[in-house]
DNA sequence: CTTCATGCAAAACATTTGCAGCTGG
DNA sequence: CCAGCTGCAAATGTTTTGCATGAAG
């Protein structure tokens, strides 16, 4: 249902940082430890779990770099954004074009399935609407099997 | 594209009232001026947009009466609420089940669709990760015939 | 009458900003 | 070197909360 891990993840990492360097930002230390984190997270960190995963690894790093950098990232379409109605952002750095999520409302936990029939929406949409259609955002939420047998 | 608003507005109206007597809630006169309101909303109005509306109608409604009353109605199903990643939040009364928006990304404004394929995806998803779905979002992002011209 | 709801102000959060000092290229 | 980045702390903006008062049923 996934790329491999950490074959996938080093091609993130590298393309973030061609992309930061191609419009001259510079690669500090604090950036990079960041981008590692993001280009292998396999979950869907809030700002909070990376800045705490950057700490470790470069523990002078202040939460304003953190969303500063992460902010750069998402403009440069390098990280996908996901806000929630609770106020939760949540980033995914591993696959930033968007993508269809499965949240379990019990553990909170998010996956990524695979669906084939989406990009077939957009154009439907297109074409009712007359609208350009630049992105789109689905999500499902339900309980995760394991959530659900717990019950 | 959508029902006749005048009518559904006060089926709408009604359907609130009722669930909230049902579960012995009060129908206190700000809360019937929020109902009010959300029933009647064509747009998407956030929280502030409602309290300004309220207020037209009830001067002394506080904010937080607001924030409660739109919580109470979230929690009941008679209000859809859609957040977004720049962490505001809009709300929907006129129709609370889920269904899918398009936001223009110049001058924001949220529409309806008709979408005939949707219902078909959450089976898809069921089957494929074995979730019990409860709930989707679909959203999509672009720009509306009016802003498009504009450029 | 007896809750439950309201309104106020303070608290709680997450995110952003201003700025002095540091540093990557 | 010096523009851009960092870290700190303060500012911001939104939503939540505690509690005394008021009113719905």
């Amino acid at each position: 249902m996934k790329q491999h891990g950490a074959a996938h993840s080093a091609q993130r990492l590298e393309q973030m940082i061609s992309k930061l360097r191609e419009q001259s930002f510079r690669l500090t230390p604090q950036r990079l430890a960041v981008l590692e984190i993001l280009a292998a997270s396999e979950g869907h960190p809030t700002v909070a779990e990376i800045y705490e995963a950057v700490r470790a690894r470069f523990p002078t790093t202040s939460l304003a770099t953190v969303y500063k950098t992460v902010i750069l990232l998402k403009e440069l379409g390098e990280v996908l954004e996901l806000g929630f109605p609770d106020g939760s952002n949540r980033y995914d750095g591993s696959r930033p074009q968007p993508h269809p999520h499965i949240i379990c409302t019990a553990c909170r936990r998010i996956m990524d399935p695979e669906l084939s029939s989406i990009e077939h929406l957009n154009e439907e949409i297109a074409q009712k609407t007359g609208y350009t259609i630049q992105h789109h955002r689905l999500d499902f939420f339900g309980l995760c099997p394991a959530c659900r047998a717990r019950r």
